[in-house]
DNA sequence: GAAAATGTAAAACGTTCGTTTTATATTGGG
DNA sequence: CCCAATATAAAACGAACGTTTTACATTTTC
């Protein structure tokens, strides 16, 4: 494992669980066990450790959405939630703490929301075997509904948002 | 409008737009018009201000889901994202913020959550005519996903989501 | 019309912020 | 074996943080 590896594993879980702004460069560099100077030479910026780190997240949940029908994207997300718990949706909450004016960030939250878009369409066609762009946005919703309301209703808000879709896809079935 | 008002809705706009954490007091003193020492009488400390703020938003939100069926509460919700924009839900972002650890805060969100499910609940019956607990859950996860969503999707997520909400009301009465 | 309450401006508290610098140690490759 | 390259520790940068204090002005109230 490299150092930048370590650094952005070290930083995620900082900015994860206390917040982008609430976390200073003193906790990364102790968390990440290197110096500041190393720190700065690998990561340029906090703002650019955030976007380097939303990329990593970004490539490691997109891997998990990779199937093919609308019940295994919710059950991936069943899975997210058991190993990375319920804290809401670290693009969104990166965006919120830095007002969207931070490009760095900003962009890789754009990208990155984007691409999830795509994503759950694609799961939609493929499970109903024709493209349903509305269909799909209401997917979507259901998908970063249950993210969110999982911080406080836990992970059953997952479940309940997964037999909401079986329903709302047997009616795009039929 | 006293003090304590002019207060709280200078700090509500300032920490809904630029996060809780990255809004300096030297920022709310000079938006509300008063000197530190009137702010720390009025509200104590800066944590105690934001749980004045979410108290005072709770009371404004929650006025607006006296509703009695499930339709207008997402017509409610596209009119408080087109009075207030889309910038999520600023609970879960307070708290997200502060890593869970500040008790003020923590506090006004359980509460406040507690209530929006309550809410919820209440007019599924309303619109049922008897208790759907399950259902209900679903409309939360539809409203929070909108508000979610709508940060990145626009003011369209809320319609998305309320014409999901009535497939599966539809379900619910047959 | 004195007293109490409530406001102001401004400086200072010690701490922490993100970032850079200086000087030194370790280490892998030609 | 030496030389870049790459790490380290530690101090310092000015600025901003949340908070308190000092000193003074204004308004409200009996």
């Amino acid at each position: 494992m490299n150092l930048t590896t370590k650094l952005i594993t070290a930083a995620e879980k900082l900015f994860d669980r206390h917040g982008y702004m609430a976390t200073g460069m003193d906790r990364l560099t102790e968390a990440a066990g290197m110096s500041s100077r190393t720190l700065y030479k690998h990561a340029g910026s906090k703002a650019q450790l955030m976007a380097l780190v939303l990329s990593e997240r970004d490539r490691r949940f997109m891997a998990r959405l990779e199937v093919e029908s609308v019940d295994a994207l919710f059950a991936a997300l069943e899975d997210w939630v058991r190993v990375e718990g319920t804290r809401g949706c670290l693009f969104l909450r990166s965006l919120a703490e830095t007002g969207g004016e931070t490009p760095e960030i900003a962009q890789a939250v754009t990208a990155h929301k984007e691409a999830f878009r795509q994503r759950v369409s694609d799961v939609v066609a493929s499970d109903l075997g024709r493209e349903d762009p509305a269909r799909a946005e209401q997917i979507l919703i259901l998908f970063e509904g249950a993210t969110q309301a999982a911080i406080y209703r836990g992970a059953d808000a997952v479940s309940a948002a997964r037999s909401a879709a079986a329903i709302l896809m047997g009616r795009a079935r039929s």
